[in-house]
DNA sequence: GGTCACCGACCGACCGCCCGGTATGTTGGC
DNA sequence: GCCAACATACCGGGCGGTCGGTCGGTGACC
C-alpha cells in the first residue's frame, strides 16, 4: 500500500456525493439502467458508502424525491396560507413552481420517469406526501372556484391534475439551450393555465410581492 | 411424454398472446420490472415463441407504441387534411384521440412509462414517427393561430406540448371506477385546453360530422 | 495529558441469483 | 419433405446486496 492512493474522498462527504451522483445518473439513464457500480465510480466511493447511508438502491431513489418534494411543499403551504384572493395566490404558487424547478429540474426528472418503479412501504410514504401537496394545490382552485374567479363546471381535481401533469413532463421536450428560459415558459403556461388558447392576452402580472 | 400435456395455445395465436401480455405487464409493472419469464408464462408460450417473433426485448416493446402510434397518426392525419375551420379540426382530432384512447390506455401507459429506456436504432425510428405525429398537431394549432382563433402569444410547440403532456400523464391519476368516464374527461380537458380555468362555459358543442 | 476503549464512517472483495438471450430439437401444415 | 412455428434446456454475465475488516476521531478515566 502506497501512500499515494491513499486519501480519496474527504471524509463526511460521501453521502451528498452519493446523491448527487446518483440524480445525475438517474436523471440521464434511468434508474433501472444505472447501477449501483456506476453511482459509486462517479461519486468517487465505494460501495460499502452507497449502503452504510442507504439500505437500498430504491431508497436512494424516495430519499432523493421527498427532499425536493418536502421543500415543494412547504413553499407551497407558505404561498396558500399568505392573504389576498385564492386565484392570486395559486398565480403566485404557479410561478413560484417554475422558479424553484429552475434548480432542481433534474430530481424532478428523475421522479417523474421512475415513480411507477417504487413500491411497498417507501411507495406508501411517499404517496402519502405527494397527496399533501396535491391537496394543498387543490383546494387553492377550490377556493377560486368558490370566490367565482375559477369556472366552476370542470372538477378541481381535473384542474389539478391537468396542471400538474403537464408541468412533470416539461423535462420531455423542453431544452434550456432553446429559445424560451424555464422562466418564460412558466409564465406561458400559467397564461395558457387560466385562460386557454383562445384567451387573448388576459392574463394579468402579477402583482409585487 | 404423455398425449394431454401436449397442445397448449393454438398455432398462429403466439404473436398476439405476447403482445396482449407484455402490454399488460409493462403498464402494471413497468417495462424494466417485467421479465421475459413473465410475459410467456402470462402468454402461455415460452421463450422460443417470444425470440421467433421479436429480435429483444426492446423491439418488443417498442413495437407495441408504434403499432399504436402508427394509427394515431393516420386517424389524425384523416382529420386534419379535412375541411373547416382550424379550430374545429383541432377540436374533433382531440375527441378523437380521447375516444380512442379508451381502447388503448394500456399501451399509452407503457409509452409514457418507458419511452426514456429505448435507445440506439429504435430510438431513432420512433422518436421520428412521434416526431411526424406532434408537427400534424402543432400544425393544426398554427393554422387556428394564423386564421385568429387561438393566440399568438404563445408559441405553437408549447402549445402543443404541454396539452399533449397532460394526456400522456392521465392514467397516472384517472381511475375508470371513478365518477367520469374517460371521454367526459377528455372534453372536460378540451374545455380547459381552449378556454382555461377562468373560462366559463365557452367551448361550443362539437357539431356533428 | 496520555492512552485506550469504542464507534461511526467507509472500504472492497465477494456472493448467489436471475436476467436476457441462444442453440438445438420437435411438430404440424402445405 | 421442408419450412415456419414453436418448445426446451441451457448459458454467461452482471446485478443488487453483504460482510469482515480498517481507519480516524472522541471522550472517559487515571
Amino acid at each position: 500500500m502506497t501512500e499515494q492512493d491513499r486519501p480519496r474522498v474527504p471524509r463526511g462527504q460521501a453521502r451528498d456525493r452519493i446523491v448527487a451522483a446518483a440524480t445525475d445518473l438517474f436523471a440521464r439513464l434511468g434508474y433501472e439502467a444505472t447501477t449501483t457500480r456506476q453511482i459509486v465510480e462517479a461519486a468517487q466511493v465505494t460501495k460499502g458508502a452507497l449502503y452504510h447511508w442507504f439500505s437500498s438502491k430504491e431508497e436512494l431513489l424516495t430519499s432523493i424525491y421527498r427532499e425536493l418534494l418536502a421543500e415543494q411543499t412547504a413553499r407551497l403551504e407558505t404561498i396558500a396560507a399568505a392573504d389576498g384572493p385564492a386565484d392570486v395566490r395559486l398565480h403566485r404558487a404557479v410561478s413560484d413552481l417554475f422558479a424553484h424547478m429552475d434548480e432542481h429540474a433534474e430530481p424532478l426528472t428523475v421522479w417523474a420517469r421512475s415513480m411507477h418503479l417504487v413500491a411497498g412501504e417507501h411507495a406508501a410514504a411517499v404517496r402519502a406526501e405527494r397527496r399533501r401537496y396535491q391537496h394543498l394545490f387543490q383546494d387553492l382552485v377550490e377556493e377560486g372556484q368558490k370566490a367565482g374567479a375559477f369556472r366552476p363546471d370542470v372538477p378541481a381535481s381535473v384542474i389539478t391534475n391537468t396542471f400538474l401533469s403537464s408541468v412533470v413532463q416539461i423535462h420531455r421536450w423542453f431544452r434550456s439551450q432553446g429559445p424560451l428560459t424555464r422562466r418564460e415558459l412558466g409564465e406561458q403556461m400559467v397564461s395558457l393555465f387560466l385562460d386557454g388558447v383562445r384567451g387573448t392576452a388576459l392574463t394579468p402580472q402579477l402583482p409585487e410581492y
